[in-house]
DNA sequence: GTCTATAAATTGATAGAC
DNA sequence: GTCTATCAATTTATAGAC
C-alpha cells in the first residue's frame, strides 16, 4: 500500500536520525537502525540503496534545523535590539529541542569534502545580506558602534551553540557535573547572551 | 634498544594523533596508523594493547591542548582588560597551531560516558576559581558591570573556538568559500573578540 | 514490500617465527 | 622488537523466496 510505504520510509528515517545523530556516520550500524525502526536490515537497502544515501537524507534534514533560517527577523527595520533578542531566543529554543544536532553537523562537515556541504547550503538558501545591510544601516544611524557584521553574527551564533556542544566538559569543570545547575545555566542563557551582545554594540 | 623503542613509540603516537584527530575514533583504522608510522600493524598492539588504549593516549594529549590552562593570566590583579586580551590572544594562537583538536575533543566527549572525561580533567587540573574571584573583585571595584563569571568565560571561549569548528560552513556561507578571506577573518579575530568582550563588560 | 540466508569485504587482534 | 600469517568477528550489501 502507498500509505504503508510512506509509513515505513518515515520509520526508517526517524530511526536513522536518532542513530546517526547520536553515534555519527562511522559509529552507526545499519543493524541498529533496522532494529530501532522495527524492520529487517535488508529493507533499509530497499528504501535507501546504501548507508551513504541514508546518511545523506539524515544530514540534509539535520542541517535545516541547524542553520538559522531565522535571519528573516532582521528583514524589517524595527528595533534592532529587540530583533537580536528574538533571534537569540528562537535559535536557542530550536537547539534546545534538538541539542545534539549541532555537534552532529559540525563533526560531519569537518570530515566531508566541502562539495557536499555546498549543495546542502544551496538547497537551504541562506543569505548573509539579510543581516549585513541591516547592521551597516544601524551603524550609520548611530544606534550601534562600528563593527563587522560578519564578526557580530558569528559571535552571536557561537555563544548560542557552545553551551550545547561543549556541555560535557563545561558541566564538569564549571558546574561540578550537576545536571540541575546546568539546566539553570541554560535557562538564563537567552537573556545573558542578548545582554552581552547589546551591551557590546550599543552606543 | 631503548632509544629505538622510544623512537617507535613516538612514531606510533604521532601517527595515531594525526589519524584519530582527523577521522575520529570510529573512523580510524589501525592499518592507517601503522602505515603512517611506517611499521607493521601488529606492532601497534605490541605497544598499545588495543585500539581503545591507543585512543586514550591520543585523547589525553589532545585534551591538554584544548583546555585553556592559560587561566593563570587572571592570577595577579593587573589590568583585567589587558589580561582578557592576553587570554584570547594566547588561546587563539594555540588553536591556530592545532585547528582540528577542538572538533576532535568536542565530538568524542559528546559520545563518551562522562567518567572518561572526568578523569582526564582531573589530570589536567583546571580550576574555575581562578577567574571567578577575579571577576567578582573587578565588579566590586566598579571596573566592569555585573556579570556572571561563568557566562563571561564561556562566551569568550565560545567566540575563540567557533571560527575553527564551524569553518567549513562559515567559509561557504559568509565568505563565498574563499580560503584567503577566511584567513584574513581569522587574523582579525583576536582583536575583534577582545573588543567585543571589553565593550560589553566595561563600565 | 518484507523477510531469510548468505556472500564479500573489512578490521581488530593474536600466534608464532626470527 | 618486529614481522608474517591468520583467526574471528563484524558489517555492508545482495540474491531470492514469499
Amino acid at each position: 500500500m502507498e500509505a504503508d510505504k510512506i509509513n515505513t520510509e518515515e520509520k526508517i528515517l526517524n530511526a536513522a536520525k536518532e542513530v546517526f545523530v547520536s553515534k555519527g556516520k562511522d559509529g552507526t550500524r545499519m543493524q541498529e537502525i533496522a532494529d530501532k525502526a522495527g524492520i529487517n536490515k535488508s529493507l533499509l537497502h530497499y528504501y535507501y540503496r546504501n548507508k551513504e544515501k541514508l546518511f545523506g537524507a539524515v544530514f540534509q534534514f539535520a542541517f535545516k534545523q541547524f542553520a538559522p533560517k531565522i535571519m528573516s527577523v532582521f528583514n524589517d527595520d524595527g528595533d534592532l535590539f529587540v530583533q537580536i533578542e528574538t533571534f537569540i531566543s528562537r535559535y536557542i529554543d530550536m537547539i534546545s529541542k534538538n541539542p545534539f544536532i549541532p555537534m552532529f553537523i559540525l563533526n560531519e562537515v569537518n570530515k566531508k569534502d566541502t562539495s557536499f556541504v555546498i549543495n546542502v547550503i544551496k538547497t537551504i538558501g541562506i543569505n548573509p545580506d539579510q543581516y549585513r545591510e541591516r547592521i551597516y544601516s544601524e551603524i550609520e544611524k548611530g544606534t550601534i558602534r562600528e563593527i563587522d557584521p560578519n564578526q557580530l553574527i558569528i559571535n552571536i551564533i557561537a555563544m548560542c551553540l557552545f553551551p550545547f556542544i561543549g556541555r560535557p566538559i563545561i558541566q564538569i569543570i564549571v558546574f561540578e557535573d550537576s545536571n540541575e545547575d546546568y539546566e539553570k545555566f541554560l535557562k538564563s542563557r537567552k537573556k545573558e547572551v542578548a545582554d552581552f551582545v547589546i551591551n557590546s554594540i550599543k552606543k
